[in-house]
DNA sequence: GGGGTGACGCGTC
DNA sequence: CGACGCGCCACCC
């Protein structure tokens, strides 16, 4: 499965974002090695081989707001989803200061 | 080796 | 608040 390994990076960092939490591209970027890889992870996302295993959709951008080209129909999908985990959208938009994930150092 | 693409981030106007 | 532009980096042809 080697589309790259950066691409697997990325796909494992996000394969680590808990239920009911979202992390930003910036942030999975920086977990997966490289902070200026935003723009590399998501196009990561969008060729995403196993969403059901990589839950893409809790990645927004760095306001919160969903991505409106989601694979599955519109960043309306991606809302449903995120709700689905628990997640007020109020617009599109998640609130990042109380939703965003913080991997915390066990 | 070169060029185009992309679900970003940030500064600036 | 919104729009625009530039920088950043990996991937495919």
């Amino acid at each position: 499965m080697g589309s790259g390994p950066v691409f697997e990076k990325i796909y494992e960092v996000v394969r680590q974002i808990p239920r009911g939490k979202v992390a930003t591209y910036g942030q999975v970027a920086a977990l997966a090695g490289n902070r200026r890889w935003s723009r590399t992870v998501g196009w990561a996302l969008h060729v995403n081989p196993d969403p059901e295993n990589i839950p893409c959709y809790r990645v927004v951008d760095r306001t919160g707001h969903v991505s409106e080209a989601f694979a599955f129909g519109g960043g309306n999908r991606q809302i449903l989803l995120l709700e689905a985990d628990g997640i007020p959208c109020r617009d599109g938009t998640v609130d990042l200061s109380v939703y965003q994930w913080k991997k915390e150092i066990l």
